[in-house]
DNA sequence: CCAAAAGTGTTCATTCTACACCCATGG
DNA sequence: CCATGGGTGTAGAATGAACACTTTTGG
């Protein structure tokens, strides 16, 4: 087995900045597509939803998919997903987080595509998504009505949905699926959705007002058939203050 | 911008794989190369190690690295991965995961490389390193003592590390880094050493303790000038149950 | 004045923290 | 019998769960 001499950072003598250190040919490695599929969650009315598309061409043509694609040899890869995601959202600054990388061999059939998977965190609300060339539309899915996927997709939704629920124990991005400005129970209804669980409403506004991350606005709901509720901000500079001091949320 | 029509599964002709969908050539996309760089973690009197090599072969030769190599077009990045510290430790299977994907244009001087990391953790009394192949030499280095790295080595390394310690509060993976008979105190310089913190000891078993994840051998240390510690071993079966049950190891 | 949801206070149980103390072994 | 770390008990503080209660709005 020759090729075990190389090494990581050996490389192509004719890929694109290729180098010719030693006289092998190394260019059958450097056979492999790689791409981003995004798992976006958005919420609306208490329910977890995530964007789909409907593709357009073959392979799966027809068949739901979450949206990706390849990226661009002279392209960074957080960049791809940036992109993928203003193309359907047009929002510029995303909140996106890599969950894992996909490399099994015969995940794609039609070549070696290794893809990774990035979720993302949105305010249906302020987005309203739009086929653009990527497929025949795209539409908010209701998790509870998840179709079957294309590809490997179904496996990295359920891995991205798991990596969610992880995080949101520990790391507020909750706020992400907020509005701006936003009461005590949604913030709630949201984590009792997210969550599958349900906490006692008191109980709840102390552990999350005890941590001091929300800035209270001097501003009420309006048009609510009842007592209207004090609107919140989720306060980041707060948070980046003291996480840098060693605080973990939690919860 | 005509490539925007592509989508993730749409494919090269020219791949191993290869089905002609469309008339455009998408070979340009199928130039990348895939690496596995793996951050293996050891501990051994109350130190956490590093095992590092050094590079054996340009670009950066002489210089320290992770262990990595490039992945066959026909093999799977997680079997990749296995191969690379089997040829390292000759350890079979190997608690291995993944931290994330880097995929900077820029981050291999010679090619474009996307590097998946992953991280380890063995007991280093237990598997004697062997250089193969790969390099010069293999070491455990002090990870208060990394030298600088080659390639983006040295972030990849930090974000592990930062895996690891948020891993390690929230699942029991500390378990992997001891002989698989401990005593407590072993245990707790452990948690110590990873998370940089002092624990009381009374505390910190009636914590441990009262998960029933340890199961508490009849046998003793031997050979210490004092008291000899119980020993104890990892219940894997019954963590595996309760975490069926929705329990959650939390620190 | 009623419904509906916002928002608060109190009690009791549980868990956490600090710290003092006893125990077993080798030298 | 002493030094060393193993191992345990307890009191008080802090936290968390359950639940009843008051408040404010629209209709």
């Amino acid at each position: 087995m020759a090729e075990k001499t190389l090494t990581t950072e050996q490389t192509s003598r004719k890929s694109q900045f290729a180098v010719p250190y030693y006289e092998i040919s190394y260019d059958k490695f450097f056979q492999f597509g790689v791409s981003v599929d995004c798992v976006v969650f958005g919420y609306h009315e208490n329910r977890l939803k995530i964007l789909l598309i409907k593709r357009g061409a073959a392979p799966f043509k027809g068949m739901w998919a979450l949206p990706g694609d390849l990226v661009y040899p002279n392209e960074n890869i957080d960049v791809a997903a940036q992109r993928i995601l203003r193309d359907l959202t047009g929002i510029e600054q995303l909140f996106m987080e890599q969950t894992q990388v996909y490399g099994k061999v015969d995940r794609h059939p039609a070549g070696r595509v290794i893809t990774t998977g990035y979720y993302s965190l949105i305010d249906i609300a302020k987005h309203d998504p739009h086929a653009s060339a990527w497929a025949d539309g795209v539409y908010w899915v209701d998790l509870e009505a998840i179709p079957e996927l294309a590809f490997d997709h179904g496996e990295i939704l359920n891995d991205a949905l798991k990596v969610l629920q992880q995080r949101v124990r520990h790391q507020p991005v909750g706020f992400e699926l907020l509005p701006e400005k936003f009461a005590l129970a949604d913030l709630q209804a949201l984590y009792e959705a997210l969550l599958n669980e349900k906490y006692d409403k008191a109980n709840f506004r102390k552990r999350i007002l005890s941590m001091n991350l929300l800035i209270s606005l001097k501003e009420n709901q309006k048009d609510v058939p009842h007592r209207p509720a004090r609107l919140y901000k989720f306060d980041k500079q707060r948070y980046d203050e003291l996480r840098a001091k060693g605080f973990s949320f939690e919860l």
